[in-house]
DNA sequence: GCGCTTTCAGAAAGCGCTTTCTGGTAAGGT
DNA sequence: ACCTTACCAGAAAGCGCTTTCTGAAAGCGC
């Protein structure tokens, strides 16, 4: 096996497309000798369809035609067109596609936190699947939890005016950015751009792929009550986040529906490390522990793990310990964690579905509910002494 | 003069989803008040430059110049130009800018096999990062691992006239497949296009950022018997990969230079349930089975180490476990998991910085060589019975 | 005050497509 | 044989920008 090329010449083994004569009208360049310093000249340019057209000896629209298929052209013709761009290696021109005629865009943009986190990773998986199958590429923005950044790739994303926008995750329920954003998409949506959002956006009114995050956080509740657990810390995140407060609501409410007070709750970045903290900060705190902790998302609940373990808490016969979200890696983890569990991928593939359907009409929008299951795992059992 | 006025009538309050929520996955339609006129217009143009001009009572030139700064333009025109862009809502059409001049592309491809794996997920990050800090869009393509679907994206990206493509993932050792991606490539480089890969393509002379595949399975082959053992069999992923290819390779010239013959190599699918598969499949199998397993991506030995425990092996006691890459799973895993650390997304920024770098010349191409570190945690310990 | 160079706004030529619109030709009707 | 249709190829008009190219006005030295 050769060594990778460090500094390697190109081997030119590729000649071009033009090594026969050619078909149709003269194309003198071609006819050109290669300059030895050609090497260095300005990069050749791309085959316009102008170049298949002559080649096929056809006009150019008839040689559009032909590519897409809209009109019916002559079988012969379209068999030339087709070869000829075959020939040359003709590949078209999205930008002029895209200008030429709206259709002619085929791209959607996705914006999320971070790829890098699982959740956001599963979701943008089902959103890659789903384009695929659609022909759709896909623009993805990460924007590293700064609102601002946020708002900027909207507007990147109007520029190549996609045909949606996908926003992955909850909104900040600041009036600022609302406002911000609104005055982003309503205009984007006006000129017939598609927003679909997974999560609650307080604001807006667009398509949304909404997690129960309050029912599912109230039933782990109850589930957990059921266990015989009476004492209850949280670990959340930036209150900010409208799933952060719709998760704390709910376990609250469930709580509350069995009589119970949410004891303890400690904030943290919506992290694993935050979640480490908050677990350490947890337990750094005096007085009696609780006997069950719930972290809002199943990545800081890993962090929690690990703190509880390096602090020589067991889990779950000292303290039990659920997340939310259900993200591959809570079932690696030992013991595996107890979770509310959500359809990452099916989310995301729904939530470009629902913007590319047909629009609901003005001033409409869609909510797709989607429940999240308990999953009772090794994280969580009966209390201590119990 | 008045405000955009698009019909700014939309009522900006959200009732949120009905809190009363059924459970279960449902859709419903929730309506937005719109003003009686706006309801069935055809969707609002887009504002162009042209209105833009007009409103500042410039011509287009003027207005282009003023926005982009290329050329000096007196500054009362230019402060005319940006109050009329921002009363208007002015967008620039990307797609437009892109067919006017070459520089106005902002786009980069990326393609990976699945942004749902953390491998890529990890890369994917630190690419987005980079990006962002170039005001880069990026566009993401993965391919289910499908060679089909890579040079089909790859033919995509190009119609984007993407600045670069990245392609992150070994290349599949495979002829036909080599001569289509070459032949789409080439042409792409030819007109300016910059290409830069993570990872070996064994005919590709690209820029290339070279996780040392080999190096690092060998010191980790080293570590192992370091530790005692002398045993050992590999959960080798798809063979055409050059990166499972190289990986084995590099473990077997490890061991060999401690006089160690592998014993046994057991190939799956270069997923997490691969993984699983084939620790089934090892443990199946007669004879006495090997002391230490390394397999050839974390992913894998995650999967590994769930079927060990499942089948109760103790790890390390009966038997070590070591994978390659360090994702971040594996450090919650129990044990955390053995590994060659790569640093995933450094390389991210590395693959986007060496793309976009100027060009290494004619026919040359660079090789960033990435080590990796062997880290040993506890899931590898000495042999059993020693 | 007269030619000279600068400076900078505007007209216009594309960029590479799609899509009318136009018109030629063949098929069909009487 | 004459007139309608139908069909389909080609000319041309954009899509929304950037960037020459052009020329008017202003600045300058003598």
């Amino acid at each position: 096996m050769t060594a990778p090329a460090h500094g390697q010449e190109v081997v030119p083994k590729f000649r071009g497309p033009a090594t026969t004569a050619p078909l149709g009208v003269e194309l003198s360049e071609r006819e050109t000798p290669v300059h030895p310093d050609t090497r260095r000249r300005a990069p050749a340019a791309h085959v316009t369809l102008d170049a298949v057209a002559r080649e096929a000896g056809v006009s150019l629209a008839t040689a559009s035609r032909a590519l897409n298929g809209t009109t019916r052209v002559r079988d012969d013709l379209r068999g030339r067109v087709r070869a000829a761009a075959d020939l040359l290696g003709y590949i078209p021109n999205a930008h002029a596609q895209a200008l030429a005629s709206p259709e002619g865009n085929r791209t959607v943009g996705l914006i999320c936190h971070d790829v890098g986190d699982p959740y956001f990773a599963g979701i943008a998986s089902g959103v890659m699947r789903a384009a695929a199958e659609q022909d759709l590429l896909v623009m993805l923005a990460s924007t590293f939890r700064e609102p601002a950044r946020e708002i900027a790739y909207v507007s990147m994303l109007r520029a190549q005016r996609a045909r949606a926008i996908l926003l992955i995750g909850s909104g900040f329920q600041d009036r600022a950015w609302e406002r911000a954003m609104d005055a982003e998409l309503e205009p984007y949506v006006r000129a017939g751009g598609r927003v679909a959002v997974v999560s609650r956006h307080r604001s807006m009114r667009v398509d949304t792929v909404q997690p129960e995050n309050r029912a599912g956080a109230a039933a782990l509740a109850a589930s957990l009550v059921a266990l015989g657990h009476r004492d209850f810390a949280v670990l959340s995140g930036p209150p900010e986040l409208t799933t952060v407060a719709d998760r704390l609501a709910g376990f609250r409410e469930g709580l509350a529906a069995a009589g119970i007070t949410l004891r303890r709750v400690v904030r943290g970045a919506f992290t694993r490390e935050g979640g480490h903290a908050a677990a350490c900060q947890l337990l750094a705190a005096g007085g009696a522990r609780p006997t069950c902790v719930f972290a809002v998302t199943d990545v800081m609940a890993v962090g929690a793990l690990a703190a509880l373990r390096e602090a020589g808490v067991r889990v779950p016969e000292d303290m039990s310990l659920a997340g939310f979200d259900d993200i591959p890696v809570v079932r690696e983890v030992s013991p595996p964690l107890t979770t509310v569990a959500l359809p990452l991928t099916e989310m995301g593939e729904q939530v470009i579905a629902l913007a590319l359907r047909t629009p609901s009409g003005a001033g409409r929008s869609r909510v797709l509910r989607i429940e999240g299951n308990v999953v009772l795992r090794g994280s969580t059992g009966a209390p201590p002494g119990s």
